[in-house]
DNA sequence: CGTTTTTGACCAGCGC
DNA sequence: GCGCTGGTCAAAAACG
């Protein structure tokens, strides 16, 4: 991609981790993606607005995508040492006050703020659902799937070929947009339906977050770190419906 | 001192 | 089959 990759002795990199890294890369890869408007206080929330989730997010590395002006940014959690949760941060090519946070696997710990918190969550038993993917996160039994509730693609990530698009607006603030998306197939159709269709509650499951904390603000500058916002992780818990639903067409 | 960020390089999937 | 692009790792630096 950019540029020249020197030369350099490999002579260990061959064999040094046989089993570090998955066989696929960009395959069955089952993705949330959050789309983040940020209108203005781009740079300047950081003294307040506590913006990622409420797990700590540790960032493994950044690359300049093709299309996009902005590099994007890769992030896996750091609250469990054997947490496979991961997350790319990047800005949308046109719009530079819109990120788009997408979400990796999901998370093999229970929220560190959830259990104290105890946020708002009002269905104890919810969908008897599919059963997710048999990759990871069998603990927590609260955060249960990352997403799919939508119509039941989880059976195989391969075939099922619906996509779920979820947007929702933030109602905090006029600022901030959050649109939440999960998609397994670039298709794009009727997600209106289906957001209304389903319950509202189960995105929350998604990751749970809650108490927010501040830190990404930081780099905000213009290059592509973008943090979540707390608008993001209010709509997450529980209650982003309330405010309008918008169709993505990217 | 420990943890996180930064940056370069390597690997592997996907398209042509 | 080759080249491109995206994704991850690893070493060093920065920060708390």
């Amino acid at each position: 991609m950019d540029g020249s990759q020197s030369p350099r002795s490999d002579s260990n990199v061959s064999e040094a981790k046989p089993e570090a890294q998955a066989s696929k890369k960009r395959k069955l890869t089952q993705k949330t993606v959050v789309t983040v408007k940020i209108e203005e206080n781009e740079g300047k929330q950081k003294g307040e607005g506590p913006p990622s989730d409420c797990w700590s997010w540790r960032k493994y590395g950044q690359k300049p995508i093709k299309g996009s002006p902005y590099p994007r940014g890769y992030y896996r959690c750091s609250t469990s040492k054997g947490c496979l949760a991961k997350k790319q941060v990047e800005r949308c090519k046109t719009d530079a006050s819109v990120l788009i946070i997408t979400y990796t696997s999901s998370h093999n710990h229970p929220d560190p703020d959830l259990s104290t918190t105890n946020l708002t969550k009002k269905e104890p038993s919810k969908e008897p659902q599919t059963q997710l993917t048999q990759d990871q996160q069998p603990i927590a039994a609260e955060q249960e799937q990352v997403q799919e509730e939508v119509q039941g693609q989880q059976q195989e990530a391969e075939d099922a070929m619906e996509n779920s698009f979820h947007y929702s607006q933030s109602p905090f603030n006029s600022s901030q947009d959050i649109i939440i998306n999960q998609e397994e197939n670039p298709f794009t159709e009727n997600l209106e339906n289906i957001l209304f269709d389903e319950e509202p509650l189960s995105y929350p499951h998604l990751m749970t977050f809650s108490a927010p904390k501040s830190e990404e603000y930081d780099f905000y500058d213009e290059l592509g770190e973008l943090p979540t916002s707390s608008s993001f992780t209010s709509v997450m818990r529980g209650n982003f419906f309330e405010d309008r639903i918008l169709v993505h067409l990217s």
